[in-house]
DNA sequence: TGTACATCAGTGAACGCGCGTTCACTGATGTAC
DNA sequence: TGTACATCAGTGAACGCGCGTTCACTGATGTAC
């Protein structure tokens, strides 16, 4: 029954994706112990051997999913990010999406430690945003924090608020399509404003 | 031990009432039957006597919450609205906050019926803050569907970012100072940009 | 390199516990006369 | 209006069930010689 040292090293990363897919699908109470284990193919006995609880999963496989998505937009600018964000298709797949849309809601109810796990996620996501766009490394690329950080909060809100909505109706479809043009738009007021300044003479 | 029909229901609303409080706060996941029934003072035993399950009590408690701001909504117009919701006093405030912004992500896990309820929910908020504002009833007040839809799930997303950060941190406090300030400058110039495609020749 | 033994990743039965739900019961309310 | 009885809101014990967690066990891996 025992595994090489890099076998186990490998399920338990198996473990951890298997749980942060799960979790997002699900919420973080609506997937039990047992039901983790057999989705990444194990019993449940051998879960304690890999985690002290299933807290501890919990926030694992969320630092897991925050920084997956941070990585995921580092090859983004903001603009970029909000098209694929606010779209019907990562609404439609909480399991594949991300973890601050999917979790926000349940991370609020846990500790505190939990919830400064989610805070350097924000702050991962937020900058890799601000990084982002390698494609067009102009001066341009640089976006302010603030405007970050509210395109953020007004993307995430569209996916929550939609995701609340069954599933087809039209004010899901409405809810998405409103914000993404007017998340755009805001953006694209924020970056002509910012180039007018950085060239006075223009 | 029986009691008068008008005691029954008002027990029953108060019942309704204290759920609605309590799922805000801990989440539908987060609070028993026995812990909501004791919560409005009685015993578990008589819940059934009520409802024909914990899920129909979450709808309606639910639905209770939502067409209750609904009607707080009334009074204002959207840009007062958004400055008392995306507020340190709202954030903190779950129990007695809005719905939409406390549950919108175990509202997404549940049955359709129960989204369907949700989506009207935010139909009469949305009606309500375009019709909001009573106290300055000239025609500005009338903002567009768009707008409106717009500055909620953006409302949404604020407080539903922070609350995910720490309390006190920093971050927290910052998502909802730099959305405010957003949202209430989109409007202002949602509200202008009508007003003079209203008065063309002024 | 080959053998003997300790380690430990994963198994599966078992634990106490709290959950949502059911039910026989109580006794004040509501009703029929 | 007063009496006799049926109703039913609320009680509290009990139910089966699935949860998170524990533990004795297995047998291949890793290590010491």
């Amino acid at each position: 029954m025992r595994v090489t040292k890099a076998q186990a090293e490998q399920n338990r990363a198996h473990i951890v994706a298997t749980a942060a897919r799960l979790f997002r699908e699900r919420g973080y109470d609506g997937v039990g112990v047992t039901e983790l284990m057999a989705g990444a193919g194990f019993t449940h006995g051998g879960f304690y051997k890999n985690f002290p609880s299933k807290a501890a999963l919990m926030a694992e496989a969320s630092a897991n999913g925050l920084s997956r998505t941070a990585s995921l937009a580092e090859a983004l600018d903001v603009a970029e990010f909000v098209e694929s964000y606010v779209s019907r298709e990562h609404r439609d797949g909480r399991s594949d999406g991300c973890t601050i849309a999917a979790l926000s809601g349940d991370a609020a109810r846990q500790p505190e430690e939990f919830k400064a796990e989610f805070a350097v996620g924000i702050e991962s996501l937020t900058a890799a945003l601000q990084a982002g766009g390698d494609a067009a490394p102009d001066a341009d690329r640089l976006t302010a924090r603030t405007t970050v950080i509210d395109a953020l909060a007004h993307s995430v809100g569209a996916i929550v608020l939609s995701r609340a909505c069954p599933d087809d109706s039209p004010l899901a479809d409405e809810i998405l399509d409103v914000c993404r043009e007017a998340i755009l738009t805001s953006l694209a007021r924020a970056d002509s404003s910012r180039s007018a300044a950085e060239r006075p003479a223009s």
